[in-house]
DNA sequence: ACTATTTCCTACCAAAATTATAGGAATTGT
DNA sequence: ACAATTCCTATAATTTTGGTAGGAAATAGT
């Protein structure tokens, strides 16, 4: 149960993004984001083409375009982001979804150990939503 | 961030494990486990490999052996099993124990999102912490 | 109109991790 | 002796991850 690098750099890329934003109201090309976490950018592209599909981000292309947050940082949560880099956080395909193969026992799922998964996967999502990205780059 | 096969079938196992000697109190053999939750003799002799290391399953040896839980089924705790199956739990490298490559900061870690890391492996140690084997077999 | 810059899209490759299989050694009850 | 069982190690197959690459589309400045 490993955090994959997608959902390390991605939020990483978010912070920064958040700061840079902080400091000077323009858009931030992805290049300078790469250049300061040290992934290349072909890789952070990548990164960024999912939160730009979960409206994490907002862009504007060409010449001196780059992203920026579409909403103030305070708005915006861990869980949100890493959601959208880990394919909705999916613990185990029992939670969130029918509950087909893995366990068995598809209708209302009884098998012994669903209540596990199901009690985590809300834990989980429900830590990651209480803290915001401004709460992060505070580091409150 | 998906949780292994091994942590869902070892799980699955020790439930079948605790609730085959809460009905008789044998000691039960691998490959009776191994049909009922449908895999292989082969693949489960590794999960209790891991669990017996971790000292989560006692083992006899030679005909008529088998396993059994070395202490009531209220005592051992879903993260303790996880735990031994999963490699610790860590989430991110980041995460209990030095800090070096990943964050690029390891003195006190102050990576940005150091902090997160920390409370997300927290909440997910302490959620299953607080489910015991028993209380998963009773579903409650 | 041209050029430089930048996001966006798609395909692909290599390495690592996971999942599973296999063979056989060691132990023990009958 | 024999059958049943755990234990140990190697390895094969599959999937996932991490990262590279090329080029299309858009836009600002000149």
């Amino acid at each position: 149960m490993k955090l994959s690098s997608k959902a390390r750099y991605g939020l990483k890329a978010m912070c920064c993004l958040a700061e840079r934003q902080a400091y000077d109201d323009k858009v931030v090309a992805l290049s300078a984001i790469a250049e300061e976490i040290g992934v290349s950018d072909k890789y952070l592209e990548q990164l960024f083409s999912s939160l730009k599909k979960a409206e994490l981000v907002a862009s504007s292309r060409g010449a001196g375009g780059g992203y920026v947050l579409p909403r103030d940082a305070r708005y915006i949560s861990v869980g949100e982001i890493l959601r959208a880099l880990e394919d909705g956080l999916v613990i185990v395909e029992c939670v969130s979804g029918e509950c087909s193969k893995q366990c068995g026992n598809s209708e209302g799922c009884r098998c012994t150990t669903h209540g596990v998964w199901d009690k985590l996967y809300k834990t989980i999502n429900d830590c990651l939503d209480s803290m915001s990205l401004a709460s992060v780059i505070a580091r409150e």
